[in-house]
DNA sequence: AAATCGCCCAACCGCAGGACA
DNA sequence: ATGTCCTGCGGTTGGGCGATT
């Protein structure tokens, strides 16, 4: 969860400028999750202090290259007990290693079930696709590219595919190309940010955000899935922690959602996704997978339904997410949201807003009204 | 042939956070 | 409530090695 106010700030980092229906959907349902689980997300500011891994530098253990003795004696030992117990299995193993360095060995190394060797057109198309989505989320990436780490896809796309984009003129950040990626503003640049940005980002913003969300969140919040928004976010739900490799795209990105820092970025992943949707991946079945995965979700956080691939729209240089117009749950829905968003706002509404009631009624104008809302 | 350069990738580092005592 | 253990993650480093001078 969020670990100080600036967390919180970096997250809604995320102007009424990126207006686009689909990152409104998404941006207004994590909003309301974030009603059950602000409570705790200043107090993990402690927590993090008191959590410090000590680090294995005990004397005489080995470092560097491992050696083909060392491999088998590891290697033997996980086939008689198993994964885990890294910090023990040195000792165990007769290893002069630590724990860690066993532990990244095996996975990236030695686990019998890793592919080895070139990376095929289409493991490197995935890779693309994928990082266009996830961005350096590396481990994310490896999840659905069996047989291949995150450290080894790391590797190549740093020294291969991060460098033949550039050569076709294509923004490895932003997978546009080069030329339209250095006229955005440092918002919509690529999925990392740098300290100087992230500081600019976070000095920019101003109470219009929060009372922005604080406008959508109270017009939508009744509407969503709270328990299902609550796990994605990372409040406790059955998703956080959740570690295990796991071969369901859904799955994957819930964990990630969950394990990662909340920021912009996560809601830039499907305002990029959706942008690149028409375009990149148009041609390309693996990518819709992926980029179909990323919307069941987002219908599983919120309960709404919706089409994909054919129901993403452009209009004037913007996607469109259209939701599936069959329900009426969701007409009505993108209805409100569009006149709300138009700054239509209550005297225009028609429709009946008894069940949208507000969550709470608070001082939109700034982060201590939030609090008070959220606390 | 020797020196230098640049690339590649295995391994390391430090941080984050869940589980548990 | 606090502290430790354990694991996962993304970024970085540095040694090996082939290419080039």
């Amino acid at each position: 969860m969020f670990s100080s106010k600036d967390h919180v700030l970096s997250f809604f980092d995320l102007s009424p400028d990126h207006n686009t229906k689909s990152f409104f959907f998404l941006f207004s349902s994590l909003s309301l999750s974030l009603s059950f689980s602000f409570s705790s997300f200043y107090c993990n500011d402690q927590k993090s202090r008191m959590v410090r891994t000590p680090c294995c530098r005990a004397e005489g253990l080995k470092k560097g290259a491992w050696t083909q003795e060392e491999d088998q004696k590891l290697i033997a030992y996980v086939q008689h007990h198993g994964e885990g117990g890294w910090r023990t299995l040195p000792d165990k193993a007769g290893l002069k290693r630590c724990g860690k360095s066993c532990r990244l060995r095996w996975a990236n190394y030695l686990r019998p079930d890793i592919k080895r060797g070139e990376f095929s057109q289409e493991e490197e198309d995935s890779i693309i696709n994928l990082h266009a989505i996830h961005g350096n989320k590396w481990s994310a990436i490896a999840r659905r590219l069996p047989g291949r780490t995150d450290n080894e896809i790391k590797n190549h796309w740093n020294t291969h595919i991060k460098k033949r984009l550039i050569k076709k003129g294509i923004d490895p950040l932003t997978h546009k190309s080069l030329d339209q990626s250095e006229t955005l503003p440092d918002k919509s640049i690529g999925h990392q940010e740098d300290d100087d940005q992230k500081s600019n980002n976070k000095k920019s913003l101003g109470p219009s955000s929060a009372r922005f969300l604080n406008r959508v969140a109270n017009r939508f919040g009744k509407r969503l899935d709270h328990s299902a928004l609550s796990d994605i976010i990372g409040s406790g739900g059955p998703f956080t922690g959740h570690t295990t490799p796991t071969t369901s795209a859904s799955e994957c990105e819930k964990s990630i959602s969950s394990l990662s820092t909340p920021n912009s970025s996560n809601l830039h992943m499907i305002h990029d996704a959706t942008s690149l949707s028409s375009s990149t991946f148009s041609n390309d079945t693996s990518a819709q997978l992926v980029y179909d995965n990323i919307f069941d979700d987002i219908e599983d956080m919120t309960g709404f339904s919706s089409k994909i691939l054919n129901d993403i729209v452009s209009h004037d240089d913007e996607d469109f997410l259209m939701l599936d117009e069959s329900s009426s749950d969701n007409t009505l829905f993108m209805k409100e949201l569009t006149m709300f968003l138009q700054g239509d706002k209550t005297e225009t509404m028609s429709l009946n807003d008894s069940h949208l009631a507000p969550i709470n009624v608070v001082d939109d104008y700034s982060f201590e009204g939030i609090d008070n809302w959220f606390g």
